[in-house]
RNA sequence: GGGCCUGUAGCUCAGGUGGUUAGAGCGCUACACUGAUAAUGUAGAGGUCCGUGGUUCGAGUCCACGCAGGCCCA
């Protein structure tokens, strides 16, 4: 019976297939994690995906990504426990049942309950967890799927609402404004997201204007300020500069009102608002009405001495005066002069930007209070201006006799026209017209004119949005801003420059995290409120909840608990039914918003066992996370939220070491979409290269933190590469092995130390071999490790060790020699199969498998699987670095014989006599001679000659060593390069004899050791040489006539082993040979090297007689030969 | 507009702290091997190291400014 299953062909998706089925039957997976029962924990984070949408190939990446360095924990000795997760809330989920049932954001509550939609938002968010389940068996990512944590669960959201009432007992869960896309005909907030949409930005033409801000405390001098939305200037309270920006003081006319006035403005905004041809004009010239406005810059001066103006309101509408600093020049980082003036119009209720800008430099913005004494802006949530600005305006326009389409009273001022009334009448005019009108005759417009730019709109509506302040709920980061960047320094990041400058900096400019999300599907923030706003209360968790419920009861706002299960659906619709009492007694309401799914994901480590409510102990050994990975483009997201929660609340990172990967591209460098049709489909190349070429592509090709231009010729290429050599270097093993029917005992195996040279070199290749992909792994890089296991494989391994070594396995019999071959590569092998396991799990236990399964079978204990092993330690002892070098040596020297062999047209068949290897110490000399045999073997040479200065036929080069000379004469370098470059003979004897040299660099003596310069040779006169990283080698390339007779017999064996091919002959068959006599060469050459041929062929006899009948013309390309073969 | 990443052979990628002939694999060409054989090996050709300036005796490497592509954020 064979021990070592021998494959012709290699199935690699169904040894992905056979292994799974393995795993699951055994438990594999289970077991790897039990065995570690016990042990160190190593913390593992699974960050969740959404299963509303198909897996694509770039979770296979990420996903594997994650895989690896459990695996290899495990291998470590660590216990690894891996809890999956889902992702269930959020918009996309949103939209996708909205489109799915064709209703909008409107409809929900009237067309379909807040109950129902919410049912299909559950039902629709597993949709797709087969295809990932399926996905993440197949890919061999070990998580536990059986119990996986899921956001919407309750057990979840109550430890979500435990930590948000942490946050409010710190005082750092607070309502605010936030300025956010809303639409006044939909009458909704926008996400970013759906202002994304295609078409939703749209060019418009605006009426543009520049208004002027009259400075206090001087004549007739104005600050200009450029707006493509005037109806947001009488909510003006501050102008913005650059503080780095040039500013003009400039003297010239009103355009409308032909008043002598001056103006400032950004000094490369000057040609842009001035006719340059007014140039030439003198101020004194100017008369009213002329067309060419003359200008003259009166003085030029920085931003920042700017900063600190005040001027007069624009619009000095009674109630709607501001305190200093409103009215003042500020400074704002983001003011250019691409446009306008570059000074820059704030209004804190409809900007971001101003919203930041004002409320960092304390400046208050225009509002009004309402009935519950709230501020609000002077527009309302329908885009229409507050009576306060509508009588304003409704008198001036009667006031400058204005000509309208209608009457207009203090209540009819909509901004945009969201009363989408006809715009063709003669005297239509928008109130953002009858703004400019009034300030033109004002003598506060610059310059009034048509603008095309691109606006958003809302893609309901299709009318344009207003950026509009939100009531919203903060988490407090801010406050926090110094320990989270702090702490964010002792996270090791890869790589490293996501962590000190993507989040580095996004946390250096932090600003407050906007929880609030007023949707429907989502954790329910858990806040009630009075109407009033006097009294809240934060719930922490479902019995505070029950006993709120049960006050409220009593009080009699409630008829009955909307939960009926004992662990309630705390999602609206049913949290919103919730009345509580106040401590005087009131109703009080739950806020409506949901929060920010992020929370949801960031929130992993604690709710995901539901802390604290539960397994404390669990908790506690599971946190932080000593690894989690995943996309760059979750910088921002899961990273951050998690960063943030466990600063803030437990004062510790919640991960230690963090892979940020890149993007997964086709293979042109574009982004992969469904839409374009150039996604890659994982389950086709999962079917097509089965999960281990796959993985190991991945990994090995880029790091992971590059974008990856997915390409299958890639994983074609591993597949054939590595895993074809290590296949082929298995199967050989097996071949032999089975027939010498060895079987390998560690316990019985000829020690290291007393194994041939080679053997001892490849073992000593594969301990570096060993420590290498440990010290790769413990830094996290995949990469690093893939390719060091790669290169072992194919070329020490196959190239080279198994390559020399071929003839130990295939002949005489199982004598020491042949044995320690069979016990080196098995080691190379088994240690192969547990260093790859962690980025090929599939191929590596069925290799292991293989190679173990005759050991198991005869009762020995070998764990079933690679993945229950413990990891093999690096034997530092075996460890030889002169041995390393000699071969080092070998492989150069070999190499260059062979591409001198090709220049001068010897086949490698071709004995030759000997080479010539020029020594310049002794030790390389040792080195050398250490593997001359194998150098000889390989390259079919007799003898290697070296020579030496004795041998006066070594000829020396000397060149400077350039890094060292570098620093001990820097500008001089040149002048001793030449020196050196000009030496001879005798200046290099003279070094090499004394060390040092003395030199005469122009008039100044210097000394030069040995050490400053590097002594080669390259030349051998009238010798064939190659020369390639210090070593020399020049080839005998003299034909004798025993060489010539033997080249011969070994292109007879040649043939005849070709010959036995064809007749379909075993390993193992005997033969008789036969050959008609020829020339008096070849004749000589069969006799002298008949013993040879007939070993090599397996051949009892060869003869050679004056004729054969029925015999096969053998092609020597120098002649023919007329052969036959018998078998025995 | 800002932050970060990437740019080296036809393709995919290596190239600690600057050092004088810039490497590997694939592909291509030629050859070898034929007892690992639908495998394998060797050699060769192939380079404006994205560009422009700068620092330096010396730059693929350091600095500045650009260009192209990507991600995230405004």
């Amino acid at each position: 019976m064979k021990k070592y299953q021998e494959y012709k062909q290699v199935d690699y998706p169904g040894i992905g297939e056979s292994i799974l089925a393995f795993w699951k039957e055994n438990k594999i997976f289970q077991k790897s994690v039990e065995n570690r029962e016990g042990a160190e924990t190593f913390t593992f984070f699974e960050g969740p995906p959404s299963a509303n949408g198909t897996p694509g190939i770039h979770h296979v990446m990420a996903r594997t990504l994650k895989d690896i360095f459990c695996r290899y924990k495990t291998l470590k000795g660590f216990q690894v426990k891996r809890k999956g997760g889902w992702d269930t809330h959020g918009l996309p989920v949103e939209l996708q049942v909205e489109k799915e049932l064709g209703i909008t954001k409107e409809d929900i509550g009237k067309k379909i309950s807040v109950e129902e939609y919410n049912k299909k938002c559950r039902e629709t968010v597993m949709r797709f967890k087969d295809e990932w389940d399926q996905l993440t068996e197949q890919i061999g990512y070990w998580v536990d799927l059986d119990d996986p944590y899921i956001t919407f669960d309750a057990k979840y959201i109550e430890t979500l609402w435990n930590l948000l009432k942490r946050f409010y007992d710190k005082g750092l869960l607070y309502k605010g404004y936030t300025i956010q896309p809303y639409s006044p005909a939909a009458g909704t907030g926008l996400s970013s997201h759906e202002l994304n949409q295609p078409g939703c930005y749209r060019d418009v033409k605006d009426t543009s204007i520049t208004a002027m801000f009259k400075l206090k405390g001087e004549e007739d001098t104005y600050i200009l300020a450029w707006t493509t939305t005037p109806w947001t200037l009488p909510s003006n309270s501050a102008l913005a500069v650059g503080e780095n920006l040039d500013y003009v003081k400039v003297k010239t006319f009103n355009p409308y009102t032909f008043q002598p006035q001056t103006v400032i403005l950004a000094k490369a905004r000057l040609s842009a608002s001035f006719n340059p041809k007014a140039s030439d004009v003198a101020i004194e010239d100017y008369k009213p009405g002329d067309k060419l406005i003359p200008y003259q810059v009166l003085g030029e001066m920085k931003g920042r001495d700017l900063l600190g103006l005040e001027y007069e309101q624009l619009f000095p509408i009674e109630g709607l005066s501001l305190p200093h600093p409103a009215f003042t020049v500020i400074a704002g980082d983001y003011v250019t002069t691409e446009d306008g003036t570059g000074i820059v119009h704030l209004a804190k209720a409809f900007g971001a930007d101003d919203f930041r800008t004002l409320e960092q430099n304390g400046v208050p913005g225009v509002f009004v209070k309402d009935e519950n004494g709230t501020d609000v802006p002077v527009i309302d949530k329908q885009g229409k201006f507050l009576p306060i600005v509508g009588k304003y305006l409704a008198d001036k326009i009667k006031e400058h006799g204005i000509a309208a389409h209608k009457e207009f009273g203090a209540d009819d001022f909509y901004v945009k026209n969201y009363l989408k009334e006809d715009e063709s009448g003669a005297d239509y005019k928008t109130t953002d017209i009858f703004i400019t009108i009034i300030l033109k005759n004002e003598n506060k417009a610059f310059k009034v004119e048509k603008y095309e730019h691109s606006y958003p709109h809302c893609w309901r509506t299709d009318m344009p949005i207003l950026y509009y302040p939100m009531e919203s709920w903060f988490i407090k980061t801010t406050a926090y801003k110094d320990k989270l960047v702090e702490l964010n320094k002792t996270i090791n990041w890869k790589p490293e420059s996501t962590g000190i400058g993507r989040f580095g900096n996004w946390l250096e400019n932090l600003v407050d995290w906007n929880l609030s999300r007023s949707r429907f599907w989502g954790t329910p923030l858990p806040i009630w409120r009075t109407e009033d706003g006097s009294e809240e209360k934060c719930i922490g968790s479902i019995d505070e909840l029950n006993a709120e419920i049960k006050k409220s009861i009593e009080k009699g706002f409630m008829t009955a608990s909307p939960f009926k299960e004992e662990v309630p659906d705390l999602h609206r619709p049913y949290v919103d039914d919730v009345i509580m009492v106040s401590s005087k007694g009131e109703k009080m309401f739950r806020e409506t918003d949901l929060i920010d799914v992020w929370f949801d994901s960031g929130a992993m480590p604690y709710a995901q066992w539901h802390y604290p409510f539960e397994n404390e102990e669990i908790f506690k050994a599971n946190y932080p996370a000593d690894y989690i990975a995943e996309g760059v483009d979750q910088t921002r997201g899961w990273f951050f939220t998690l960063h943030a929660i466990s600063v803030m609340l437990f004062d510790d990172v919640a991960f230690k070491n963090v892979i940020a990967n890149g993007l997964v591209l086709d293979k042109n460098g574009n982004k992969m979409s469904k839409r374009l049709g150039n996604a890659v489909d994982p389950f086709k190349t999962l079917k097509e290269f089965g999960p281990d070429a796959l993985r190991w592509y991945m990994l090995s090709n880029a790091n992971p933190w590059d974008n990856l231009k997915f390409n299958e010729e890639g994983v074609t290429e591993v597949q054939r590469r590595f895993f074809g050599t290590l296949q082929n270097t298995y199967n050989f093993f097996a071949l032999y092995a089975n027939l010498d029917h060895f079987t390998y005992d560690g316990d019985k195996a000829i020690q290291a130390d007393q194994r041939p040279e080679l053997d001892r070199w490849i073992i000593s290749k594969l301990q570096s071999l060993i420590i290498e992909v440990e010290n790769a792994m413990d830094s996290y890089d995949a990469t690093k490790a893939t390719r060091a296991i790669m290169s072992f494989t194919v070329d020490q391994l196959s190239n080279w060790y198994v390559r020399l070594a071929r003839k130990r396995f295939w002949r005489g019999e199982l004598n020491a020699d042949k044995l320690a071959a069979y016990e080196t590569l098995y080691e190379c092998l088994i240690t192969i199969s547990q260093l790859m396991s962690s980025f090929a799990p599939f191929y590596s236990d069925w290799m292991f498998r293989n190679l173990t399964e005759g050991r198991r079978e005869a009762g020995h204990q070998v764990p079933e699987s690679v993945h229950l092993t413990e990891w093999i330690n690096a034997d530092h002892s075996l460890i030889n670095e002169d041995l390393l070098a000699s071969m080092e040596l070998a492989q150069n020297i070999s190499s260059l014989v062979h591409s001198l062999r090709k220049k001068e047209r010897l086949k490698v068949r071709q004995p030759l006599q000997k080479i010539l290897v020029p020594i310049l110490s002794e030790k390389t000399k040792q080195q050398i001679q250490h593997v001359e045999e194998l150098i000889k073997a390989e390259v079919n040479i007799k003898h290697i000659e070296y020579i030496d200065d004795t041998s006066g036929i070594l000829v020396k080069n000397v060149k400077p060593n350039f890094s060292k000379l570098g620093k001990q004469f820097g500008p001089k370098m040149k002048l001793v390069a030449a020196n050196i470059q000009k030496w001879g003979k005798d200046e290099i004897a003279e070094i090499e004899k004394n060390g040092a040299i003395f030199i005469d660099l122009e008039g100044e003596k210097i000394t030069l050791t040995l050490e400053d310069v590097l002594i080669s040779s390259e030349d051998i006169p009238g010798w064939s040489v190659a020369s390639e990283g210090g070593v020399t080698v020049a080839l005998d390339v003299t034909l004798t006539q025993e060489l010539k007779q033997e080249g011969i017999a070994r292109d007879l064996v040649n043939r005849i082993q070709n010959l036995r091919k064809d007749m379909g002959l075993e390993v193992q068959d005997k033969i008789n040979i036969k050959i008609a006599k020829h020339d008096e060469l070849i004749n000589q050459a069969l006799e002298n090297f008949s013993s040879y041929i007939r070993e090599e062929t397996q051949a009892l006899s060869l003869s050679v007689n004056g004729n054969i009948e029925g015999g096969t013309i053998l092609d020597m390309d120098d002649f023919e030969l007329t052969v036959k073969v018998e078998k025995v």
